[in-house]
DNA sequence: ACGTAAAGTAAACATTCGTTTACTTAGTGA
DNA sequence: TCACTAAGTAAACGAATGTTTACTTTACGT
């Protein structure tokens, strides 16, 4: 008999062919990435995929899945040990950043993919997201704001900022730290000169 | 003989074709629209399309020059009356949100579809992208910052925010006015509490 | 009235894609 | 040793896609 949490044929590929989904689907987009292709990177055929994953919906809800908590610990770990909600929040920011910038498959699907496109895994996605967005949502709402502020406006303005990220990275000759630095500064103090605040 | 610039056939059917493309990359994105849909969205067979335009490539290209050149105008116009430099971008803010949430096609593809899409016509798109974004360069190299701000990057981040509002707006009840508004004025002041600001 | 050319159709073409099927290989437990 | 099963291959399937081809229709200038 086989030991219960421990396989005894150990090859388990399908981590390996999660791996190669993320790459692609990370630099190409999920449409433009084949099944075959994903296979060739792990030197199988095609037909290979089908016995580790049941459709190329569910290889990119697990790349997605893999994706959130990855991005998720990074970001508790990154936070732990501070007090400042607003060091709290670039700190988060920061851990964000590196995780989407950095040429980290995983993240990089996270801003690069459309939940849409998942079909019916779609709606497992969208709540994976929501889920990751919500610590967001505490970091804010931690935040000593004007009152009657919009937090969750806030929050959304914040993460659209940071994950349009991508779309120009490496044009400028900012670094995660730098943007994530300028980001809080913004929302904290804002930009214009003190002189010229307006009421 | 036909006057030269009034061509005597005038059911010029291509701008019935480029805004039916419109809609559809818009609502489905670019892979998930088929020749077929667009010329049935016409009332057409999909090799009339060919006798209007070369390729679905084309099309995409057709359709994002305009797309920049109709929320170029708009945006034109609505800081066209303004002095303050804080009014004039806020007035581009909200000019450039209430193109891209409304229900207007062509601004919506601006955000949807990305120009590594298009294949060879990309360079071309990410040109008229570029062309837009220069608008924003100018109004905010106008603001007077706290200054060694780096513009390039506050401009991204200002774009990534307001460019990522298609995929969450109406989830919350903010309007293009309140967004634009609170886009600003974080920009501007900041939204800590006057008596917790940092140094 | 006639010729021309644009506009459009119907059908096929050549790929490509996700997925399935039939078969082979190889390691494992009893 | 032997039956069992997971892993993998090669090939095909069926549908969908962008595009092309051959043919028809129709409006206009002369």
């Amino acid at each position: 008999m086989r030991a219960p949490n421990r396989p005894s044929r150990a090859n388990n590929r399908s981590l390996e062919l999660r791996d190669a989904a993320a790459h692609l689907f990370a630099h190409r987009g999920y449409d433009q990435t084949t099944v075959r292709e994903i296979a060739a990177a792990c030197g199988m055929t095609a037909g290979a995929v089908y016995v580790h994953f049941g459709s190329k919906h569910a290889l990119l809800s697990a790349v997605y899945g893999e994706a959130v908590t990855r991005v998720t610990k990074r970001l508790a770990v990154s936070i732990a040990a501070l007090d400042c909600p607003w060091q709290r929040l670039e700190s988060a920011v920061r851990a964000h950043l590196e995780a989407v910038l950095q040429p980290n498959d995983y993240a990089r699907v996270m801003t690069r993919v459309l939940p849409e496109d998942a079909g019916e895994a779609r709606i497992e996605l969208i709540a994976l997201r929501d889920r990751y967005e919500a610590l967001f949502r505490t970091l804010i709402t931690g935040l000593p704001l004007v009152p009657q502020t919009d937090c969750g406006l806030v929050r959304l303005l914040l993460l659209g900022a940071i994950n349009w990220t991508p779309f120009w990275y490496g044009h400028g000759g900012a670094t995660p730290p730098d943007i994530a630095h300028l980001t809080v500064t913004l929302l904290r103090n804002g930009l214009a000169q003190p002189s010229a605040r307006g009421l």
